[in-house]
DNA sequence: CATCAAGCTTATGTATACAAATAGTGTAGG
DNA sequence: CCTACACTATTTGTATACATAAGCTTGATG
C-alpha cells in the first residue's frame, strides 16, 4: 500500500481502535481526510479496506460507520479463525520441512523470553505470536486460506486480547505452542489441528472473561 | 455498487470469463476505462474488489494480471467452501425454523423442475442452486462466515461447473440437497455438515473430471 | 396541527489533471 | 559483446473539481 493510503488506513484505525470514533458514529470520507492530512481518495481505499476486514459497515445509502462489537461477533470471529487456523495447522503438519520448523522453535523460544520475567513484554509476545502463525500460514501453501484468515487474524480485537493475559497464561500459550511443534515435528495433521483449534478457543474465553465476565458468556454462546 | 463502478466490475469480470482477457495478461487501468466506457475511478474500485476474490492479482509493484487457475487452486476453494459451508450447514441445522425449512424445500423444488426433463434448464438450476444456498447462509447467522463465504462462492470457476454436469448429476444434486432437508427437519447439525461437504466435494470432482480429465486429479490432490 | 413536497444541504460517486514510481530501452563504457 | 547507467515512456497514486443522490429543513396546504 502506497504513502497516504496506508497513512489513511492506519489513522483511521487507530481512531477506532483508541476510541476516539466510538462504535456507531459516522465516517464522513471530507472529515477523516482532514484529519489525517490525505484527500479523499486514499481514504475512500482504506474505508473499502477496513470494511472488508469488518471493522467498519456501510448502510444501503453507502454511508460509513464504526462497526459495533458484540460478544456473539467476536464468538464468531474466533469460532471461524479456530477452524480455518486449525485446517491451516493441518496442511503445514504435512508440509513441513526441517528449516520451517527451526525457524518456527526459534519463534517460539522469542516468545517465551519475552514471559519469562515476572513483568512480561506483551509487545514482544505479540510480536513472536504474529510471527509464529504466519509461518504456519504460509507452510500451509494455501493463497485462498491466507487470504480469507487475513481479514480475520488482522482484527485488532482478537490480537489486544494478550494485553489481558496474565503472566500464567502468556506462558500457556508458549507451551501450547510447543505441543504444536511436537504435532509438526511428527507431520500429525489431526493433532496439529486439534492442538491449534483448542489455543485459540482458549483465547476466545480468555477474552471473553476479561471483557464480558463470565455471566454474559453463555448468553453469547447460545445465540 | 454505484451505477460506473458496477459497469466496470461487471465489464473487466465477463472479459475475464469469456477469455476475451487470457490469464496472465496485464490489465491497464487506462485500458479498462476506456472498454467499459467510465474513468479510472471506477475501474480501480472494481480492480480492487476482483482483487479480494481472486480474480486477478497484482505484482509487487501494484500491476494487476488476471489471475491464472491451477487446477490445485480450484482444488483449494472447494476445500476451503468444503469446510465454511459444512460450518454453515451445521450452524442454520441448529438454527432453522419452519418457515425457512418451507422456502428451502420450494427452492429445492425449483431445482427438480428445472432438470426433470431430458433437456435440463442449466441456467434455472443454477438460479436454484443458488438461492437454495443463500438461504442456508442467511439462516447460519453469521455475517463474518457470510463474508468469508461470499468472496469464494462469487468464484465463476465454481459456478460455471454445472454446465459440464449430465442429466443424471443434476439430479443427484438435488437429491442430496433433499439429504441435506432431511439433516435440517431433524435439527442434526453434524448430519447437515456432513452432506454438505460431502456435496462440495462431488462438485469439485465433477469439476476436474470434466476439465482435467482423471490423470490430472491425483497429481493436484497431492501438490 | 399534521403531512407532504420542494429545495437546500451534505455526503458520496465520477472524471480528470497532475505527481510519483517503475519498467523498458538505448547508449556509452569496459 | 556484455553490462551498467540514464533517460523516456508507461502505469499507478493522489488531489481536486464537479455530478448525483440521499437526508433534512422549511413552508405551504388540507
Amino acid at each position: 500500500m502506497s504513502r497516504a493510503t496506508e497513512r489513511a488506513y492506519a489513522g483511521i484505525r487507530s481512531m477506532i481502535l483508541s476510541g476516539e470514533l466510538p462504535a456507531g458514529s459516522q465516517l464522513g470520507e471530507e472529515v477523516l481526510a482532514e484529519r489525517c492530512g490525505v484527500s479523499r481518495t486514499p481514504v475512500r481505499d482504506a474505508l473499502r479496506r477496513l470494511e472488508s476486514e469488518l471493522m467498519v459497515k456501510r448502510n444501503e445509502a453507502q454511508r460509513t460507520f464504526v462497526a459495533d462489537w458484540s460478544l456473539s461477533d467476536v464468538a464468531d470471529a474466533f469460532e471461524l479463525r479456530a477452524m480455518l487456523e486449525g485446517h491451516a495447522a493441518r496442511r503445514a503438519a504435512e508440509r513441513i520441512d526441517e528449516s520451517t520448523l527451526h525457524r518456527l522453535r526459534c519463534a517460539n523460544q522469542a516468545i517465551l523470553r519475552s514471559v519469562k520475567d515476572d513483568l512480561p513484554d506483551v509487545e514482544g509476545f505479540l510480536e513472536g505470536n504474529r510471527e509464529f502463525h504466519a509461518i504456519i500460514l504460509e507452510t500451509a501453501q494455501s493463497r485462498r486460506l491466507a487470504s480469507l484468515l487475513g481479514t480475520l487474524i488482522e482484527q485488532p480485537v482478537i490480537w489486544r486480547t494478550a494485553h489481558h493475559y496474565g503472566r500464567d497464561a502468556l506462558r500457556r500459550s508458549h507451551g501450547e505452542h510447543e505441543e504444536l511443534l511436537a504435532a509438526f515435528a511428527r507431520h500429525d495433521g489431526a493433532w496439529a489441528e486439534a492442538v491449534m483449534a483448542a489455543h485459540i478457543r482458549r483465547a476466545f474465553h480468555a477474552y471473553a472473561d476479561a471483557h464480558h465476565g463470565l455471566a454474559a458468556i453463555d448468553g453469547a454462546r447460545q445465540s
